[in-house]
DNA sequence: TTGTGTTTTACGACCTCC
DNA sequence: GGAGGTCGTAAAACACAA
């Protein structure tokens, strides 16, 4: 009963509503979306790009920001190689990124295994959000053992698709923030992983693939594009807060990341994308 | 348990681009 | 005008020391 009133209420944006912005049950949240495990979103550069708009031509990404600081994600074994920063081809390789979760022709938003489902309860203590990126992860067991793990409060035997978890933990969610008048949800920690894992890839995401992104974690396009804005504000606050502690200890070469540093990328972006900002991805 | 600092969602204001 | 960008901020959620 709930769901087609927020479903309504969604389409006009929260019409009169002050910070109830957990009511953003976009329209993409509830029609059908690819199917999970035919998903190849997490797209590897070099291995079957049809599917993924950054890749291919038409929907190749202009944008190849610089990713000098990702070591401060990846750890100082994880290396980003630099490949090619061209217009319309992605800029790096992230070799480790693969080795983590895309096997070819495999499913993309790979099932976790149970030490990964454990750390995904919203009230489980926090812990390294880069995780996947650390080291290889076993690839769950697809038989028909019994495998009893919580996810968002619940205990499940036979986990079931993570995709239909979300959704419903999203819809569940929802519905509970409209009732409770809640000020904010809390993403659960596969929702964080996902869009961490195509931040890593892309710092700015195309219209399709946040589509894409919303429908398979149960978000609106909304929460993913905001939240897209509040990850690359996080990585300028960081790089911001790093080069003022290597100004500290001498000069420093300006960051990636920063205003200036942007700034140049987002000049280079425009010459080679006829004039068109990151802000403006073609739709 | 509580106080405090940090992080995470979400928004408004303002900007550029088409 | 609408889209998405940054920037600044509010407030909930969280971490952690006392």
């Amino acid at each position: 009963m709930y769901v087609s009133y927020l479903l309504d209420k969604d389409m006009s944006m929260y019409p009169g509503s002050v910070r109830h912005s957990g009511i953003n049950l976009g329209a993409q949240n509830f029609v059908s979306p690819p199917q999970y495990p035919d998903y190849t979103g997490y797209h590897v550069p070099g291995v079957n790009l049809d599917n993924h708009p950054q890749s291919s031509g038409s929907w190749a990404s202009p944008y190849a920001p610089a990713r000098e600081d990702w070591s401060a994600y990846a750890g100082p074994t994880n290396t980003v190689h630099a490949i090619n920063t061209s217009p319309g081809t992605v800029g790096y390789s992230p070799t480790e990124y693969n080795l983590v979760h895309q096997t070819p022709g495999s499913a993309v938003i790979q099932p976790l295994n149970n030490s990964a489902v454990e750390q995904l309860s919203p009230n489980s203590q926090r812990r390294n959000p880069y995780q996947w990126m650390r080291k290889p992860t076993q690839q769950p067991s697809s038989t028909g053992t019994v495998q009893e793990q919580e996810y968002c409060g619940f205990r499940h035997h036979n986990k079931p698709n993570q995709w239909t978890l979300d959704k419903l933990y999203g819809i569940f969610n929802q519905i509970y923030i409209y009732i409770i008048d809640k000020y904010r949800v809390v993403y659960t920690d596969h929702q964080r992983l996902e869009l961490e894992k195509e931040f890593h890839y892309n710092r700015y995401i195309s219209i399709r693939r946040k589509a894409e992104l919303a429908a398979n974690l149960g978000l609106s396009e909304r929460q993913v594009k905001i939240w897209f804005q509040n990850r690359r504000a996080k990585e300028r606050k960081m790089t911001k807060k790093k080069l003022q502690q290597q100004s500290q200890h001498g000069s420093a070469p300006t960051p990636p990341g920063t205003t200036a540093s942007l700034s140049a990328a987002n000049g280079g972006l425009l010459a080679a994308n006829g004039g068109v900002l990151p802000g403006t991805i073609p739709q």
